[in-house]
RNA sequence: GUGGCCGUAGUUCAGUUGGCAGAACACCAGGUUGUGGUCCUGGGAGUCGCGGGUUCAAAUCCCGUCGGCCACCCCA
C-alpha cells in the first residue's frame, strides 16, 4: 500500500452515519431563520485579510494567532481564510449596497465553515460550521431580543436541553473605553498578581481578563467595578429593555457583568448561549450589536445585531443528552435477483422505479439469494423484490415486506403502487 | 504556543519477565442449488504509527519523530 494521507489536523470528515444529523440540523437551522423572516446570504469562505483585522479586531486572540493567512501564487494581496461570519457578511451587504440608503433594513442567515489555526480539542477545530444570522438597521432593542429568541428556537426544535443564556451589556463606544479606563485603573495596582497573559491584556485588550479561567485573574478581578455602572443613560435604557423584552417572551437568562466574549466590534447587548455535555468548550452560540461596524468597515453608519451558533458543538450537546433529530429516511426497496437473466431484468425494473420516484438498489454481483438478503436487511430495506426463474416465466415479481415478511406476487408495474 | 494520556486486524481491545501477533464484534463463504434478523462451521484480514538503537531475539526496553485524545490559552 501507498503512503496514506490523513486529514489534516483539526479537521474531521463528516462521514455518511453522521450526514443525516447535518441535513437535519440544517433544516432545522433555515426554517427557523425563514420563519422569523431571515433570507440566505452565502459569502466567500476567505476574503482580504484586511477585512477581519478592521472588522474583528487588530487586539483579539483570534486575529492576532488564529487565522489561515497566506498570498495566492502570483498575487500580492493577502487572504484569510474567514474566521468568522459576520465580518463577511456586512462586506457583502455594504459592496452590493443592500443598506446603502438611509432606513435601510436587512435581515439575512447563512450556514457555512470557519476556520481557526487551534490546537484541537473536545468541541474545537481547525475548520467548524456555524449557523448565523445579522439583521441590520434596526437599532431597538427589540431586534436584540428577535435574534436571541431565533438562536433559543433554533435549539428548542433541535431538542437540546439544559442550555443556559447569560447576557450582558459593554454599552456604546463611550461606555466601553470609560469602562475600559476604569479596570484598567482598577487592575494596574495589582497587575504583578496576574497571569502572564493578562498582564499583557492589561494594555492591548482589558475587558478580556474579566473571562479568564486562571484563578490568579478571578481573584484579581474580585471586587472590580462593573460595565454596568459604566454605562451611559441610553445604553443603560437599552439594557433595561433587552432584559425586560426576554422576561416578558418568558426566556431565562442570567445577567453576567464578567461575559466578554472575543470580537471587538461588539457594543451593547451581548449573549452567549452554554450548554452541558460539552466539555470544557461549552458556549455553543453566541452574539451581540454591533453598531459601529458597518461605518469601520466602509459603510453609512447603520446599527447590526446577530450571532453565530457552532453547529458541530450543538450535534456533540445533542449526542451527550441523547436526543434523537428527526433524520428524514426515504423507504427503500432492494431487488433480489436468482439467475443472470433475472439479474437483467432487475436492472430495467430498477431504472424504472427510480424514474417513479422510489429509492431502489441491488446487488450488481452475482451473489447467492442469502446474500443478497443479507445485504438488503444491513441496508435496512423496507421492501425487497425477488426474481427468478419462475416469476419471469409469469412476468410477475415477489415483493416482501421486510418488517413483517409477508410475500406477495405482484405485476412488475404494480410496485410502486404496493408499497 | 504549553502540559497530561494514548497509538496492535475494518472496530473495541488483550498481549505476563524481551521468546511463533491474539480475542470479540464486523466482513466473506458454507450449513439451506430461491429468502434477512437467531444459530453452527470455516475463511480472509496486520509495515504492532514511523525511523533508529540495545539484544541471539523487540509489539514489549531506549532515543527520536509523526499522529490522536483531553486540558490550558481562547472560542463555536
Amino acid at each position: 500500500m501507498a503512503q496514506q494521507i490523513q486529514a489534516p489536523r483539526g479537521t474531521a470528515d463528516i462521514l455518511p452515519a453522521e450526514s443525516p444529523k447535518w441535513q437535519a440540523i440544517e433544516r432545522i437551522a433555515r426554517e427557523v431563520a425563514e420563519l422569523y423572516h431571515y433570507s440566505e446570504i452565502r459569502t466567500p469562505i476567505y476574503e482580504d485579510t484586511a477585512l477581519f483585522h478592521r472588522g474583528v479586531g487588530e487586539t483579539t486572540d483570534i486575529v492576532q494567532k488564529e487565522t489561515f493567512t497566506f498570498k495566492p501564487r502570483n498575487d500580492s494581496d493577502s487572504i484569510t481564510l474567514r474566521p468568522e461570519g459576520t465580518a463577511g457578511v456586512v462586506r457583502a451587504a455594504i459592496e452590493s449596497s443592500l443598506i446603502a440608503q438611509e432606513g435601510a433594513r436587512l435581515k439575512v442567515y447563512y450556514i457555512g465553515p470557519n476556520f481557526r489555526y487551534e490546537r484541537p480539542q473536545k468541541g474545537r477545530l481547525r475548520i467548524h460550521h456555524q449557523f448565523g444570522v445579522e439583521a441590520f438597521g434596526v437599532a431597538e432593542p427589540e431586534q436584540d431580543v428577535e435574534c436571541i429568541l431565533l438562536q433559543l428556537e433554533f435549539y428548542r426544535r433541535s431538542g437540546l436541553r439544559d442550555l443556559s443564556l447569560r447576557v450582558n451589556s459593554l454599552g456604546d463606544r463611550e461606555s466601553k473605553q470609560k469602562y475600559r479606563d476604569v479596570l484598567v485603573e482598577f487592575l494596574t495596582p495589582k497587575k504583578d498578581k496576574l497571569s502572564e497573559e493578562s498582564q499583557r491584556r492589561l494594555g492591548e485588550n482589558p475587558l478580556r481578563i474579566l473571562d479568564s479561567k486562571d484563578p490568579r485573574d478571578q481573584e484579581a478581578c474580585a471586587g472590580a467595578p462593573s460595565a454596568a455602572d459604566s454605562l451611559s443613560a441610553r445604553s443603560r435604557d437599552h439594557f433595561d429593555r433587552v432584559q425586560h423584552l426576554l422576561t416578558e417572551a418568558g426566556a431565562t437568562f442570567r445577567v453576567d457583568g464578567t461575559l466578554v466574549r472575543g470580537f471587538d466590534y461588539y457594543t451593547d447587548t451581548l449573549w452567549e448561549v452554554t450548554a452541558g455535555g460539552l466539555g470544557a468548550q461549552n458556549a455553543v452560540g453566541g452574539g451581540g450589536r454591533y453598531d459601529n461596524l458597518v461605518e469601520s468597515l466602509g459603510g453609512r453608519p447603520t446599527p447590526g445585531v446577530g450571532f453565530g451558533s457552532g453547529l458541530e458543538r450543538l450535534l456533540l450537546a445533542l449526542e451527550s443528552q441523547q436526543v434523537a433529530l428527526p433524520v428524514q429516511r426515504r423507504k427503500l426497496v432492494w431487488l433480489v435477483a436468482i439467475g443472470d437473466a433475472a439479474r437483467q431484468h432487475n436492472y430495467r425494473l430498477l431504472a424504472r422505479l427510480r424514474q417513479q420516484g422510489i429509492c431502489a438498489d441491488m446487488d450488481p454481483s452475482p451473489r447467492s439469494p442469502k446474500s443478497q438478503f443479507k445485504v438488503a436487511d444491513r441496508e435496512k430495506a423496507d421492501y425487497v423484490i425477488v426474481v427468478g426463474d419462475s416469476e419471469l416465466a409469469a412476468g410477475q415479481v415477489k415483493l416482501k415486506n421486510m418488517a413483517t415478511g409477508e410475500e406477495k406476487t405482484v405485476a412488475p408495474e404494480q410496485v410502486a403502487g404496493s408499497l
